[in-house]
DNA sequence: TATTGTTATACTCTATAACTATA
DNA sequence: TATAGTTATAGAGTATAACAATA
């Protein structure tokens, strides 16, 4: 049966892909004892110091979910709340120099090892999956809001890896 | 600044595209009452009748968590344990009816939405995306037990999406 | 003894609704 | 009144450790 070498469709072959790398993920932050939300949180912040609210925006979930979020992560020492000095209702979110570091390590190890998986195609092609995926990324960012229910906010819904 | 344009690197691209994809996944599955992780159980029971353990494996969890995700599932009228006639400390999960049409119905719309995602890109570059990525879950398969840590289990880490 | 599955326990993550404090 | 954030509550998902029953 050719459907292994021939390769998947085009929905299969992204579904399955997104499994693989959040795994990837998942075992990467838990190896710094970190989680795949807080790699993500971590990785806004590494040039940032966002409000709730647009961490909230940034990373597709509802503030009182980014609340507890922080919470977490300040408890353990990986960010910081500061006050709005503009805004006494607001704060903002500062990444500590421990949630620095642990970031800079387990990206590290996540570019290793995505890229070793890469490691099985040619250098074009991995420029090819760039460019395609590049593409999608575009379109889903505009798309998701109009295709599901009338009333979806157009969220960053494909969240941030590290900065960008 | 070219960045868009020209696309993101092959790590970033891969990331924030499974972002992308789970964030499809997890409203397709809400808008049916269904969790990603349901959608993957039912996905692997359209074909199949695993054990406990099997599905373990399959989706890359502790056993324990499988216990819960089943327990869960059957009481929402999914899946079914059926004892398993040859071994007597063993049992098998199974789709009821319910099941399957929901997993018919949410597989549905994840496909119409990631191909929508793929609408930018031309035939040609369609199948490309499948090939290539099918060729990194081929390679993630068997990497990605091997570049972590010393003592990982070669779990199927991937997960199945739908039945295959 | 080894294997299959469950239970007990503990976290993280997420959402909804109601609330506080500032604008 | 509207906005920024928190709290209370609830449920899903996950893991580790200890356990039961069967092989």
């Amino acid at each position: 049966m050719p459907s292994q070498s021939a390769g998947l469709g085009f929905v299969d072959a992204l579904v399955q892909t997104s499994f693989l790398v959040q795994s990837v993920l998942t075992k990467a932050a838990a190896r710094h004892e970190l989680t795949v939300a807080q790699v993500r949180l971590l990785g806004i912040l590494r040039d940032r110091e966002p409000g709730m609210l647009q961490l909230a925006v940034h990373l597709g979930l509802d503030k009182s979910s980014v609340t507890g979020l922080i919470s977490r992560a300040e408890s353990r020492g990986l960010v910081r709340r500061i006050p709005d000095l503009d805004d006494g209702r607001a704060i903002r979110v500062s990444a500590t120099a421990l949630g620095r570091r642990l970031t800079e390590e387990v990206d590290g190890e996540i570019d290793a090892q995505i890229r070793a998986l890469g490691d099985v195609l040619t250098m074009a092609e991995h420029r090819t999956v760039g460019r395609l995926l590049s593409k999608i990324l575009i379109a889903g960012e505009t798309t998701i809001a109009v295709v599901p229910p009338p009333d979806q906010h157009r969220d960053a819904v494909a969240g941030d890896r590290t900065s960008t």
